[in-house]
DNA sequence: CCCGAACCGTAACGTACGGTACGGTTTGTG
DNA sequence: CACAAACCGTACCGTACGTTACGGTTCGGG
């Protein structure tokens, strides 16, 4: 059982601890240094060898996509269950939705990786902006979408089709800040303003989508 | 008066006819490309010779940012004057508006624009990231709330502050739009949908932000 | 007609960087 | 201890591209 198996060509591959600290020096060079971005630079700051980087990754575009991947993979937090349907566990739950998602488009690790595919996005090769889609918008309004079929189920909420109900409130949480920090913007952002922008939009999704429980239809 | 007067270093220069042919090269291979932005492209596609770019405009980031100003330069459309305070009229007013920057940020054009931005916000270089959110997101603002604070003043809208109420509409109308163009996702946006979202948003927004007429106020 | 400025097309230069090769060192195993 | 695999550090190669230089051509003014 080598450490090192085949290599990360194919998606599946989990990574060995060794691998993720050169991947966690992707992500800090991509943080601190933007675009200095190279081979030799991730070498040094990993302390190997750039042979090893191309056997373990292929390439420099199969070391991005593991660095997203794996960025992607812990990313993964927050439990918004759909139980205890009452309308205050929905608008908490609601609000720590948004609250979570404004903490991760802010972060300088989200702001490098997205500008990074989105640069890729550019020129075809590769795909870091289907995966970082996949790990961020689409990702969210999967685990969004069972709290919203809740409240609908409990009479909480009113809307037709619950894709569009999410984006709305994706629209009424991000509004022009993942745009405005990819372009360079300097936002506040700091937690308590991300509170107030979470209740704000909840409230508003709520003005929007919720229901009056007058008649709770048995 | 010759035709090139002193080269476009400095931001206030007009760009001569020629010149404007040169940009207009540059966003065709923006768009086409994508990344194969070379300054042989360029001046390859505009029938122009290297040392002329280099005079005209420095360096490739003079090219690029004279390219940037450029396109924002003829983004001014659309008038949407806050006069003639009645409630369909406002409706109308925000429904081209959204429908006219979904239009834009939707364009080819826009896409290849901010993502050659954001790729610049990403290494310190230049500032290309400044001017397309100045002559993007706060130009509409800017645009926009004359027609709310008229809103206001006609008793049709209430909120407290005009950016704040704006950055909601934003929100309304761009939703997962911009984010996912960017990242390489194919959006229909075609000018059905684009009129379906505006009229949507605007609805939204009124339900937020709209106010009975029942007591205009005198 | 003549001259010079502006410009085109191409060639040439220097560098940065992705990718490869190789010698020396560590590490795990029988 | 011996051996092999994995790995580190560095040097090296080829290419792409920004930038500069130069010869030839067009064009407007005197």
């Amino acid at each position: 059982m080598s450490a090192t198996r085949k290599a990360l060509d194919n998606e599946a591959e989990e990574p060995t601890a060794r691998q993720e600290a050169v991947l966690d020096a992707v992500l800090s060079l991509m943080v601190e240094e933007g675009d200095q971005l190279t081979m030799n630079a991730v070498a040094r700051r990993a302390s190997c060898s750039k042979e090893t980087l191309y056997k373990w990754f292929g390439d420099r575009d199969g070391l991005l996509t593991a660095t997203v991947r794996w960025q992607a993979a812990r990313v993964r937090a927050g439990r918004y269950d759909g139980q205890n349907l009452d309308v205050a566990a929905l608008r908490d739950s609601l609000k720590d939705f948004a609250a979570n998602w404004l903490t991760v488009i802010s972060s300088p690790t989200s702001i490098a990786l997205n500008r990074l595919a989105i640069g890729h996005a550019a020129s075809h090769k590769s795909n870091l902006g289907p995966i970082v889609l996949a790990n961020g918008r689409f990702a969210i309004g999967e685990r969004l979408r069972p709290v919203l079929e809740a409240g609908r189920e409990a009479g909480l909420l009113d809307f037709d089709d619950p894709e569009t109900a999410f984006r709305t409130f994706f629209g009424l949480v991000g509004r022009d800040v993942q745009i405005r920090l990819l372009l360079g913007d300097t936002l506040d952002m700091s937690a308590a303003e991300i509170e107030r922008d979470a209740v704000r939009a909840t409230d508003q999704f709520l003005a929007l989508h919720g229901r009056k429980p007058s008649a709770p239809k048995a």
